[in-house]
DNA sequence: CGCGCGATTGAGTAATTTCAAATCTAGTGG
DNA sequence: CCACTAGATTTGAAATTACTCAATCGCGCG
């Protein structure tokens, strides 16, 4: 689970055995059972969470109580409330199991600390930070400009494993219609 | 226009002269008319764009000519087609003037020159992105739990300046509903 | 075998879009 | 200063699309 990480970071930055053991020792790994919970609405955030094993979703909850999924999260992903994480205001996110899971987290605390320590480190999240600010812009495109039919093919080329794993009143509720919508959408090809 | 780029960046991390002069020196002034193009779809993106003064739209024209406004700049903030940048692929975006515009541009190798150099123009942008990334994430998440009744007036609150100087086919290109509804939901109050 | 969850289907309703036309507004030139 | 025009906004009506609610179907697991 060492590796998986560690080859994490060397995609973008490669380390030094000291210094991956020095990144490592601030981190801490978490175990969590199908349909636990990481975060809660209301909760205070000071961690972010890389995902060795396991899939979850972060999402909120409307006045209606329906799930509205803003990210999933496989292995290699990272996941939290980063609202909440980086204002320090209380999660308005809930995010739960879809399966087993294990985590390394990070508290933000850590990672202010290696990034003002380590200029590699900076650098690494950064990059990070920078194609994750492009798929999200992406995302938003999508929503704008393609139907929901389209945006559930594209999902599926770009991450078929996720179909895989999670059910698709899920996925429905992550391209932002209903299951009913995304199943009579589906049948059509 | 030197001080506001440069409170911009100490707003995040101090700056000697020195320093801020070493920075200042990696980018160049552009000024453009309103309607003038600053990136045209299919272009070679190589430059990041920090607007000193003026209004800008970027966005995605579809298939049938329409165009969905991916984001607006103003004073401060930056504006470039960043899948097109980043990715170096052709841009998808188009990016306009809605205002005559003074602009720093900042090359892609420049700024990972001075992110590689200066440890704190790395955190400086990290930060910029973090804060950048929390935005989209929020954006994306009114766009799934939010009408664009609520969505309208939540831009309006958090941005009122927008709807002095931008017309409002283009604020409901943004929302992503056509003018006629927007004009239609402004009505109801 | 039956329960429970997920997926599908149907019917009626609500919301948004499209297309067309009318109205309003700000800037321009005479 | 006024008439004109282009762009922006509003309004109407029909068509489309997605939603809600309800019922049914299918399948894996105890």
């Amino acid at each position: 689970m060492q590796a998986l990480f560690r080859e994490h970071i060397e995609r973008i930055t490669p380390l030094t055995d000291t210094e991956f053991d020095y990144i490592y020792g601030h981190l801490k790994t978490k175990k969590l059972k199908k349909h636990q919970f990481l975060v809660q609405e209301g909760d205070r955030v000071i961690n972010d969470h890389f995902v060795i094993k396991g899939c979850l979703k972060a999402y909120l909850t409307d006045n209606k109580g329906k799930e509205h999924i803003l990210q999933f999260a496989m292995e290699d992903w990272w996941i939290s409330d980063y609202q909440a994480l980086i204002k320090e205001t209380p999660a308005t996110l809930t995010i739960d199991c879809i399966e087993d899971c294990e985590l390394l987290t990070l508290s933000l605390h850590n990672r202010e600390k290696l990034c003002s320590e380590m200029h590699k480190i900076e650098h690494f999240f950064r990059q990070k930070l920078t194609n994750g600010y492009v798929g999200l812009q992406q995302r938003i495109l999508s929503m704008l400009n393609n139907t929901a039919k389209e945006r559930y093919d594209m999902l599926l080329a770009s991450n078929p494993a996720l179909f895989q794993r999670v059910p698709k009143q899920l996925i429905a509720s992550y391209l932002g219609v209903t299951r009913e919508t995304l199943s009579r959408l589906a049948a059509t090809r």
